[in-house]
DNA sequence: GTTAGCACTCTACCTTATTGAGTGCTAAAG
DNA sequence: CTTTAGCACTCAATAAGGTAGAGTGCTAAC
């Protein structure tokens, strides 16, 4: 990868990538010679094919067949070829504008925008909630709903709203309630979610039982289901343009499709496709990804993260064969509105 | 369909309809003869087939085939020949017990629950959420979050949350806002989300301008949001195993799966099919569905109630060829399932 | 009314032939 | 030394023919 590659060479791979990616069959010479006027004969592309087969950067599905990007040539196409073509997309202000009107809750929020992308770039989108972790605390509050059915409400700074029912064996008096969230208040309201643990969970459970007269199974219990709520990791996934996989070409045999279809209906599989903490847009071409499943995949990822604190991911799930430049600045732009939005309807 | 048809021709068709369900293939006199252990011969068969096929119950895809069950003979034997099927399936009490342990919002019983009716029946599961508007609302709520933000709140007596963060132009002072909730609270607890309407929204309004001294825009703002959370038609779909569909032997060609597919992608579609108000458990079976794509498949819908009031669809889509007995059984199950459980975590 | 027998039908599948896009190599030209 | 024209060769995809087998409908006998 580190070799020398030639001018002549580059321009040869590129215009290879880019016909496969349209037309989605192997390239040959021929064809490349008259569509794109280059000043060298099909001869010599051939020649150049054959070096650029060698170096790994092509693929031969038979003799007699043009070649195809191998994921290799797909990644110097990413890293060293592409640049010139990423295009900033439109203004994200309209998009701004027309989201944050309409939607209300956080989660109306994801899915809206998991909508959007697929629907921006023709390929599957998948958003993943933003975890609490790194969240700050702006309130959490226990209210009555029945005799014994507390409701639990945290909400972060950047406007994430998380609930759960609880059920207690005891009724608290309204008084034993107030005097309960007053203190949960002054103690959880500011802090980060990743700071409440061993330590400073003992020293509330000290105070609570200082402080209050509760038997001390119901403030295990109360702290219990604070902390579950808090740790949730299994944020939610949201999906959309499943069926865009359909129309590609390369998922015409029922086989692959299956294969895919089947990892995008398993939750947990996608979670850990998209699990990653790199900061930038990550792209993973074909078989750099260890899902098995999906290694005539490609994926492109990048990370939010929102003002309050928090992070989740975006990506689009597509063939190998995919409109990188195209996707990989909508995916960025998807991240960054999602970020904006959720802080401006949580200022 | 009033004609009458005998009872040997009912045991016939049966026959030929388990089989397909079976085997998925067109089924000949000959191998019914071998299997089922008739009293008369494969020739006698084929001429009750051939009356069969007259009186619309079963259809030859090419001259040399066996007969398939047409929509109508499916119809038939949903209707009137598979009662003795119907297996009242295990204990719900153990289902129960481990769902209603682990889950906590009613976010997650949907979802746990479209995944267990889909892994039971090994067809694609639907779950829509409960609407509001037959609930009675156990309490309403207005948290400050933020300087101008609120997170408004509405629990209802089913155990139903639903938040929504409104941001406001000017600041409540906490005096205000509790004589807000105070006010809301009065009016609005222990009604039927349904009778929040028209002259009752009226008359709120005049007493929020008569009690409080906030601009009039503010009030606006308030109820047009409560109206909105309260409104909320768009109940979520929860949809799961849609990858089961992908091993039908019927849907081994492209162009169906793509159908079916797409359908599935598409939530507005989702609710259209599942919409309906019958009580009972419906089962539409191929073109029973206005649907086109959906033409080869079977929809089996039940509706669940919930005690606080409120009611959701609960639902599988299969191809034509289902296993109807078991199926119904498992849907009508899961209706009641999740009855029990919102209404046991919400008591 | 029921059944055995038989000719007939039609798909699914296998085999073979043909086509054409594309290659690699060689040798000539720049 | 690089580029290019020419040409023989390869191989998937398509078409065409041929066979097997499951199943039917009809007729005639029971």
């Amino acid at each position: 990868m580190v070799e020398e590659i030639s001018a002549r060479k580059e321009k040869v791979l590129k215009a290879i990538i880019q016909e496969h990616i349209l037309t989605a069959e192997p390239v040959g010479s021929r064809t490349l010679a008259r569509k794109y006027d280059f000043d060298f004969s099909p001869a010599t592309i051939r020649n150049e094919m054959a070096d650029l087969e060698e170096m790994g950067f092509l693929e031969q599905p038979h003799t007699s067949a043009g070649r195809i990007p191998s994921d290799l040539g797909y990644r110097f196409y990413v890293d060293r070829l592409m640049e010139d073509e990423l295009e900033k997309p439109v203004s994200l202000k309209r998009y701004l504008k027309e989201l944050s009107r309409q939607k209300s809750g956080v989660e109306d929020i994801m899915s809206g925008m998991a909508r959007m992308l697929s629907r921006m770039v023709q390929y599957t989108a998948i958003v993943s909630e933003p975890g609490f972790s790194e969240s700050k605390i702006s309130r959490l509050e226990l209210l009555p709903v029945s005799s014994r059915k507390l409701l639990l409400i945290v909400i972060t700074s950047s406007g994430l709203v998380n609930d759960k029912i609880i059920q207690l064996e005891k009724k608290l008096t309204e008084e034993e309630l107030e005097n309960l969230n007053r203190i949960l208040s002054r103690r959880l309201a500011g802090r980060k979610v990743s700071t409440i643990t061993g330590a400073f969970l003992q020293d509330l459970e000290e105070e609570l039982k200082r402080r209050l007269n509760y038997a001390a199974e119901i403030i295990k219990r109360l702290e219990q289901e604070i902390t579950d709520i808090l740790d949730k990791q299994e944020m939610k996934i949201y999906l959309d343009g499943t069926s865009y996989i359909l129309e590609q070409p390369e998922f015409n045999d029922i086989q692959s499709l299956k294969k895919i279809l089947k990892v995008l209906d398993r939750e947990e599989e996608l979670r850990r496709l998209v699990a990653g903490q790199e900061d930038e847009l990550e792209v993973k071409i074909g078989t750099e990804n260890k899902l098995q499943e999906m290694q005539n995949c490609s994926l492109v990822v990048a990370t939010y993260r929102l003002q309050g604190g928090g992070t989740g991911r975006v990506g689009v799930i597509g063939p190998t064969r995919m409109e990188y430049p195209r996707v990989i600045s909508s995916v960025d732009l998807t991240a960054e509105l999602i970020s904006k939005i959720i802080s401006s309807s949580g200022r």
